[in-house]
DNA sequence: TTATTATTGAAAACGATTTCTATTATCGTT
DNA sequence: AACGATAATAGAAATCGTTTTCAATAATAA
C-alpha cells in the first residue's frame, strides 16, 4: 500500500515558470495557481472562478481565462472542449499524455493510455507525410454505472 | 479512370428526412440545404451563410445554425471544432466515418480512417466497462507541405 | 525611489445559442 | 382548389461562454 499516491505539487512549479519567462508573480497567478493545484481534475473557468473569489474578492473572470491560458502555454494545464459547452482544464504537471472517455449521460470522464493507439497514429501520419504535433482522441458513450442501472447521477 | 467520383446527392434527401419527422419543408432550408451540399467539406457557417445570402437576402445567421444543427441531428452533417474559433460542418451523408489530421500552419483537413484504431478504441473501452456511441480522434500538425518548404499558405 | 513595463478588471466583442413574437407551412374542412 | 385553424419556424434581439481591448494599477529593475 502506497502512501503519497500524487506527488506533492512544489510551490515552485509556477514561480518557475514565470522567472523563466521573465513575467510578473502576482498576488493573483499565485491564488489561482494554488485553488487550480487544490481541485478536482477537469474543472471549469467559473468552477476555479468562483473558489478564487473566497479569496480574492475583487478578482475579473478574465484574468481567471488569461491565467489559465497562461498556465497552458507552461504545460501546466491543457484546455479541453467536452462538447457540454464549458472548456475544462486538465492539470498535466504531475501526469504524462493521456486521452478521455466521457459519459453524454452522468458526464463522467475517464483517463486512459494507449501506447499500441499512439504508435498507429504515426504509422498513419507517415503515410500522409504529417508530422503529428499533438493530438486528441475522445469516445464518448455511456459508462458502466450509466448502462448498467439506467438512470445516472445527472439529468 | 471513373466518372462521378461522388454519387449526386438526391435533392430528397432532405426532404426524405424533414417528412419523416413531422417538420416543415421551407425555402430558407431548401437553400441552405443545397448551398451546404455544393460548398467544400468542414465550412464554417458564416461561409455557408455568405453563399446563402446571395439568394435569400432576408436570411437570418441564427437560422442558418439551427438549420445546420437540425442537419447534423438528420445524420446529414457533424459539427467539428479544429481549435481556429470556427465550428466546421462536415457533409457525411454520402461517406462513412472518418477521422482528421490537421495542418495548423495552412488549416488544411486530411481524412482518414483506420479500422485497427477503432478495433483498439472498443478493447480500450471494453476494460472500462464503457459503451462507444461516438468519439473524435484528431492528429494536429504540420502536413507535407507546411514542414518541406516551411513557409505554408496561411498565416 | 523612480521608471519601466506587464498585468489587471471593466467593458466591448466574438462565435454560437436561446428566447420571443410575427410569419408561414401544413392539414382538415369545404 | 381555396380557405381557416394550428403549430412549427423565421429573424431580431438577448444571452451565453470566452477572448480581446484598453486605461489604470502594480511588479520589477535601475
Ligand atoms: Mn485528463
Ligand atoms: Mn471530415
Ligand atoms: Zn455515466
Ligand atoms: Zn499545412
Amino acid at each position: 500500500m502506497r502512501i503519497n499516491m500524487r506527488a506533492p505539487v512544489q510551490p515552485t512549479l509556477l514561480k518557475t515558470q514565470i522567472t523563466r519567462n521573465h513575467l510578473r508573480f502576482t498576488r493573483q497567478r499565485q491564488e489561482i495557481f494554488k485553488v487550480f493545484v487544490g481541485m478536482a481534475r477537469h474543472v471549469t473557468a467559473e468552477e476555479i472562478y468562483r473558489e478564487v473569489l473566497k479569496k480574492e474578492s475583487r478578482i475579473g473572470l478574465s484574468t481567471i481565462y488569461r491565467t489559465l491560458g497562461l498556465f497552458c502555454r507552461f504545460g501546466l494545464a491543457e484546455a479541453r472542449q467536452f462538447g457540454d459547452g464549458h472548456t475544462r482544464y486538465d492539470p498535466v504537471y504531475d501526469k504524462h499524455h493521456h486521452d478521455h472517455l466521457i459519459c453524454t449521460q452522468c458526464g463522467e470522464i475517464t483517463e486512459f493510455e494507449n501506447q499500441h493507439i499512439e504508435r498507429l497514429q504515426e504509422q498513419v501520419a507517415r503515410r500522409h507525410r504529417f508530422v503529428i504535433r499533438r493530438h486528441k482522441l475522445e469516445l464518448y458513450g455511456l459508462c458502466a454505472d450509466c448502462h448498467d442501472h439506467g438512470s445516472g447521477k445527472r439529468g
